[in-house]
This record gives C-alpha cells, sequence and structure tokens, in this order.
RNA sequence: GGGGGCGUAGCUCAGUGGUAGAGCAGCGGCCUUUUAAGCCGUAGGUCGAUGGUUCGAGUCCAUCCGCCCUCACCA
C-alpha cells in the first residue's frame, strides 16, 4: 500500500516527527464538546473558552488567518487559526492539512459575517492523514469506491453519514416497540446443523473439531419458536441472515431480519403490531408518513388496505381461479415461466409473482395464501386450502411476512417431509424432527413476523439500492496489488 | 447466465486514429474575515489488463478483470 500514500503528506510526517510533534498521539487532551453544542448555544456561550475535536476540512489561506472547518459526530464547525493567537503552533501550521484529525482548543465567537467560529488558542494533531480527501465540490461519487471504501465515503460525504445513522434509529425504535409491549430479544444460533425456516439455498461451511458440516442460517424461525414451547411468550430477534443467491439492488447475500413471535396472537394480531412498527418509524425517525422512493409517494398512514391473494391473482390474469390447474398451467406457458416438475402451487405462486407483485404499489396487506405454499402457516379454521399469511408489499416490494404459526406437530411433521421429498435445490435437504419433537410438546397458538430491516430502511431513507443501506456491501475480491513488498520484506501490515 | 453502460492524475471529469488535458487537491510565493476564497508560478499519467489491426491506438477489434443498470434467478 506504500505507493499510494502520497509522497508530500509522508514528508510532513517525517518533518512534525523531527519537530517533536507526536503525529499519532496517544492522549487527547480534553473531552471534546460536540460541535453542535457550540453552534447551537452560539449567543449565550460567546467568549467562552471550548475543545472541540474532529477531522479538518480544506484550509483557507490568508497569510496570517487562515479557515477551516472541523467536523465531528455532530455536525460541524469553522475554526479560525490566527498567527497573533498560536505563537506554539504557527510555525508547523503548513504540516496540518485538510483531512488531518486535530484537537483545538478555542474561543467561540463569530466572523464579520457573523459565521459561528471557533478561534483556535491552541492545536493538537491527533492523527497525521497520509491519504488526501475526495474533491470538496463533488466529494467521492464513484459508486464503487463508495462501496469498497466506506470510511472515506462516511466522512466525505455527510449525507452518507446521516443516512446510517438514519438506519440505527429505526432499529433504535423497533426495539423499542417490542420492549414496550413485553417481548424480549433473544440470541439464537447463526450455524445450523440442518438449514430451515426458509426456502434459500444456505452458506456451507464445517466445524473442524465435530468433522461436521453446518450452514449459515437462513432464517432463525425454528429456534424461536422452540422458545414458545419453552414459555418464552413474546420473543423477537435482529440479526444477520444467509442466502447464497444473486445479488441485485434488493438482494444482498447477508441482510438483517426481524423476526417477532407472540403467543395466544394470529396474523391479525401480527398485521397490528406491523402498522405499529411502520408508523412509529415514520413518526420518530423520518417525521412523516409520506415517503419518497423510487420517483413515486407512498402514503404509510396506518391501517394498510388489506387484498386477498387469490383474488388479486384473479385480477391479474382474467379471472383465473388459482386452484385451476389446468388453467394455471395454460397461464404458466403463456408467461413462458410453465414449469412441468413444479407442483400446481408452486406455478401458480410463480404466476402470481409475475403477474401481480409488480403492481403492489401499497402499502397493501395481501392476505390468505394457498397453504399449499405456506409450510409454517396454519390453515383458517373453516377452509382448509387457505392459510392465515399475509406479506406487506411497498413499492413492489416485499418488506414483511407474517403468518398464524402452524402448531400442529402431525401436520408439521407432514409437511417438511413433503417439502424434502420434493426437493428442489432450494428447500431443505433434511427434515428437523427436533423441531417436530418440539411442538409434539405444546406451540402456544402464536402470530410470527419477518420483516426485512435492509429493505425497511431503503423505503425509509429512499435509497434506490439496498448497497445504499448496507455498510460494507459485498462485493467481488480485488485482485492484489503486486508491488506491495518494502525493502525485500514481505508485507505484514494490515491491509 | 443474457442485454446495455462505464473504467483517463489523489478526487471530479473532457478528450472519435496524429505531441495525454482541465478544475479541485498537492508543491513554491502574496494576502487578517474566507467559506467551491483569490492571484502568480510549478509538479503530477502503465489512459483497468493482455493481445491484435494500423506508419501511428486513450480512441478501432478480441479476450479478460472490476463496477453500475436491467432481465433471468430469488417462500
Amino acid at each position: 500500500m506504500t505507493k499510494h500514500i502520497q509522497q508530500d503528506r509522508l514528508a510532513k510526517l517525517t518533518t512534525l516527527r523531527d519537530s517533536g510533534v507526536l503525529p499519532y498521539p496517544a492522549r487527547t487532551p480534553g473531552t471534546p464538546v460536540p460541535t453542535a453544542k457550540l453552534v447551537a448555544k452560539l449567543e449565550e456561550q460567546a467568549g467562552q473558552s471550548f475543545f472541540v475535536a474532529g477531522r479538518l476540512g480544506q484550509i483557507r489561506d490568508f497569510g496570517k488567518l487562515r479557515f477551516s472547518h472541523l467536523t465531528d459526530r455532530s455536525g460541524t464547525i469553522q475554526v479560525g487559526f490566527e498567527r497573533d493567537r498560536l505563537s506554539e503552533f504557527w510555525p508547523n501550521r503548513k504540516l496540518i492539512e485538510a483531512n488531518d484529525i486535530v484537537g483545538v482548543q478555542g474561543e467561540l465567537g463569530t466572523t464579520q459575517k457573523g459565521e459561528p467560529t471557533l478561534w483556535a488558542t491552541e492545536v493538537t494533531l491527533l492523527t497525521k492523514a497520509l491519504r488526501p480527501a475526495p474533491e470538496k465540490w463533488h466529494g467521492l461519487t464513484d459508486v464503487e469506491t463508495r462501496y469498497r471504501m466506506r470510511y472515506v465515503d462516511l466522512f466525505a460525504n455527510e449525507n452518507v453519514r446521516s443516512q446510517f445513522i438514519m438506519r440505527s434509529r429505526i432499529i433504535r425504535e423497533i426495539r423499542a416497540f417490542f420492549d414496550e409491549l413485553g417481548y424480549i430479544e433473544v440470541e439464537t444460533p447463526v450455524l445450523h446443523s440442518i438449514p430451515g425456516g426458509a426456502a434459500a439455498r444456505p452458506f456451507v461451511t464445517k466445524h473442524n473439531a465435530l468433522d461436521m458440516d453446518l450452514y449459515l442460517r437462513i432464517a432463525p424461525e425454528l429456534y424461536l419458536k422452540r422458545l414458545l414451547v419453552g414459555g418464552l411468550e413474546r420473543v423477537y430477534e435482529i440479526g444477520r441472515v444467509f442466502r447464497n443467491e444473486g445479488i441485485s439492488t434488493r438482494h444482498n447475500p447477508e441482510f438483517t431480519m426481524l423476526e417477532s413471535y407472540e403467543a395466544f396472537a394470529d396474523y391479525r394480531t401480527i398485521m397490528g403490531r406491523v402498522e405499529g412498527i411502520f408508523g412509529r418509524v415514520c413518526a420518530n425517525v423520518v417525521g412523516s408518513y409520506e415517503l419518497r422512493f423510487r420517483d413515486a409517494t407512498y402514503d404509510l398512514t396506518p391501517p394498510f388496505p388489506k387484498k386477498r391473494y387469490c383474488e388479486l391473482f384473479a385480477e391479474h390474469n382474467d379471472g383465473l381461479d388459482f386452484f385451476d390447474e389446468a388453467g394455471v398451467r395454460a397461464r404458466a406457458k403463456a408467461l413462458g415461466i410453465e414449469r412441468p416438475e413444479l407442483s400446481h402451487e408452486k406455478i401458480a405462486n410463480d404466476v402470481f409473482e409475475a403477474t401481480v407483485e409488480q403492481h403492489l404499489d401499497g402499502p397493501v396487506f395481501v392476505i390468505d395464501y394457498p397453504k399449499a405454499i405456506c409450510p409454517f402457516a396454519k390453515a383458517k379454521d373453516d377452509d382448509p386450502r387457505i392459510a392465515e399469511r399475509f406479506e406487506l408489499f411497498v413499492a413492489g416490494m416485499e418488506l414483511g411476512n407474517a403468518f398464524s404459526e402452524l402448531n400442529d406437530p402431525i401436520d408439521q411433521e407432514g409437511r417438511l417431509e413433503a417439502q424434502v421429498k420434493d426437493k428442489d435445490d432450494e428447500t431443505p435437504s433434511e427434515v428437523d424432527y427436533d423441531y417436530v419433537t418440539a411442538l409434539e410438546y405444546g406451540m402456544p397458538p402464536a402470530g410470527g413476523l419477518g420483516i426485512g430491516i435492509d429493505r425497511l430502511t431503503m423505503l425509509m431513507t429512499s435509497s434506490d439500492s439496498i448497497r445504499d443501506v448496507l455498510l460494507f456491501p459485498l462485493l467481488r475480491k480485488l485482485q492484489p496489488d503486486e508491488e506491495v513488498v518494502v525493502d525485500g520484506a514481505p508485507d505484514d501490515s494490515a491491509s
């Protein structure tokens, strides 16, 4: 990496060391005051001395006076450096430049034009930056560099920073929502010996000491429902799940899932929970129920409309009955998506996805799915063909999935076995009999929910791509640089 | 995997076959109220990689690498 370091910055580093200045001191001389507090309380605090710390922006130099902006986690404030106040620092002033991280003690005031300014009386270099800042006006815009070097993106682009702060606030609101309802947050295994709870290709890994294959979880569902059996009646987990599938603006191989389970509730209860979560996030984080997303506006004011799956199916397929197998297969053929090896219901669901989902601007709860495509959902008491399940769609994007959880162990065992028998490469290859055993002990009737936190964040922050709400989206590995060796010695620095 | 686009200085970008450019950042100088500061001067390049066509390639062709969009895939 050494070859990429700017030689002039390296030279400044050396000069600083030679003049007795530590470029990477261990101690910060004081507790920094957030710059936003200084700006907010300018009038009452003017004339007082404060210590701030952060990264310097471009320096505007007037000979005996220079200005720069210092940015910290709270915001930014202008710092004024005057020769007459800085006898000790002044000779070294040109060795401190944009991108360096500094501590500044100074007197709060304004400029002639009234801008809040901390007039420095003491400047301490806290970290010398050896690479230059991105362009001051356009910032860093190259998307590949932004994703690969998110650390630069974050400090160079304020809106990126605020985007990720919003993501954190969203998750905090969700936690508060469940906590207030008496849910407890739990952590279940990420390494599964049998991947289950969803249909997706898993990542495979290996435990050496036990000499066995393990799978990164594709969903926490089956472990969370074991907790219902154990008497933890309200549980939720926010955690990473992994699916070994394609990458797109809506898909990353690892993403964050919220799952919650509530005993003595059903999917009707859960619809209210979803409205509660979305409403709370809109109110407390976004500050509006009207969301802009991909050139359209969505009104997230609860309650959300509900539409039946089979009615939507008929509506967008010339009145075709979902349960009319011959008709469905003919329709699939017309759409060019017929796959004779798949079951009637799977094909029908493919038709649904091809014809209906794109029209689901939403927000809308699609409710009452055919039971055959919902292996963990309970049928309606008055119609065994229909499962008590809903999905929430906004902008054609699936944001949540919920059902009244199947708790009949015999039914569940049959469904899992059928799934394995009917296997394609996305369904589990093995039945999780321990899960069936758990149900045999008795799982209370319950409503369960899954929400994709990344997609929720996309919607709430108007981000077109899931990569814009993931700090470090997965990218292909680059070819390693070859000329890293220094003095013939192996390069053992972290890269 | 299919289709389309992109890759030039640290950053943002021009450059359609004939001597590699600009702005910002950098370096040297002037300036005590700037905030995309200004002015004068200066330095900076394996044009993603490899091969080909050509008297001559950043530019045309092929292959490869990477990224973006899109389709396919995706409980």
